[in-house]
DNA sequence: GTCTTCTGTGTTGTATGCAACATGAGGATG
DNA sequence: CATCCTCATGTTGCATACAACACAGAAGAC
């Protein structure tokens, strides 16, 4: 390609955005390096600038770092960052837990519920794949459930940072893991259900703090082999 | 201004960012509507692509609203959003509080009993000005001092969004709450120093939570005059 | 008088060209 | 052989030109 034929653009503005981000968040791009300007553009069919554009809000997200006049890179969060996001993780989804537990009977809970009943559908199966999905959704609803937008807002920016998605396919390895996170499931909907705001919050943390510990875990595993 | 004398610029990228946050902060910015990027362009004197990037990255953190083909606008919260907001100030400081608990002695603990002192005297004084500078530094201190740096950015994009700045004179309005205030910090400082990592965490919350509720309460009375 | 339509003006959205710099490879030098 | 220097190459950073659109206000129809 040599100019620009000035047709339509294939994705705009908040669109590209978008794309770039589910990119970058997919495991299909090269973790080294790359990430060049022009590589970007010819593959969007735009110009560089609304790619430039759309990574420098990456990188206000937290995704990327810019490094001026070399690249762009994923930015991969070390062991340090990654406790550090958890802790803040189940800080908030501890919040989103206990705000929901306070609203009363919404249909979140019955979500919740049905949640959990597939949840040890898919455990029993072994469907390790449905069963991470069901696992991301449980703490999505409660979130979601917890009627705070900003609070979506910034959990979903803290998500991102974790790349969680590239996480918890290696947090349901250990076995004994799912039998427990399930339980814990249980545990969270019951005090929500109860209207036992504090204790819903608590539990909601001492699971997240549970799981990131087991998932750390297996990635120390992991790089050490 | 004609055309550029391609001479050094005044701002480069990083800078002209955090100079535009702080001109988006600061008041001197009408609130209504303006800001467009030329008119930023000239006053900065760099062209309008770096601006243009700046103000992406400031959409992302929040703070302002850019809206096609229309302008640039900052961002006001309105009383759901900073409800919302304000209370997931709470839950973090109170994170951060637990978390400084847990650490130990550490130079931080030192700085805030300088600061209640400071604060008391300032009280006193009734150097209302003073007085908030330190309400403010000693929120911030308390996050800074649980030494967990994902949590430091959050908050900081957190309290951005609230352009708290803007809050901080006005809740120290009502008399009463500055004695109030002052009792709260030394409670929460009493629990830090104790290593009661739970009590302190709940007291940060709850005056958060009291001072939020003090803040809106002197913001609705502002508006309905 | 009211509603509709149209056009002017200002704004952002994008493409492109060029300058500045970081980086690494290769040769010159001791 | 080691070290430093030079420069070729690729990248981002910025300035500019132009296109596309939103909105308001005026002109026109009824």
């Amino acid at each position: 390609m040599t100019t620009m034929d000035h047709l339509p653009h294939v994705q705009s503005g908040p669109a590209l955005l978008d794309a770039l981000r589910r990119k970058i968040l997919s495991e299909d791009v090269e973790l080294g390096v790359p990430l060049s300007e022009a590589q970007l553009a010819q593959e969007f069919e735009v110009s560089r600038t609304p790619i430039r554009e759309a990574l420098r809000q990456l990188q206000a997200e937290g995704l990327v770092e810019i490094r001026s006049k070399v690249g762009t890179f994923i930015r991969e969060p070390d062991h340090r960052e990654m406790a550090e996001l958890f802790q803040i993780k189940g800080n908030l989804e501890g919040l989103a837990a206990g705000l929901l537990a306070q609203r009363g009977p919404v249909s979140e809970l019955e979500a919740l519920q049905a949640n959990i009943e597939d949840s040890e559908r898919a455990a029993e199966a072994g469907d390790a794949e449905l069963y991470s999905r069901l696992v991301h959704e449980f703490h999505w609803t409660i979130v979601q459930g917890a009627d705070n937008r900003k609070l979506v807002e910034h959990y979903s920016r803290l998500m991102n940072q974790l790349a969680y998605h590239r996480l918890v396919r290696t947090s349901l390895q250990q076995k004994g893991r799912i039998r427990a996170s399930t339980g814990e499931h249980e545990r969270v909907l019951e005090h929500i259900v109860g209207k036992d705001s504090m204790r819903a919050e608590m539990t909601m943390r001492q699971h997240v703090a549970s799981s990131a510990a087991s998932t750390m875990n297996e990635i120390a595993l992991r790089e050490g082999a």
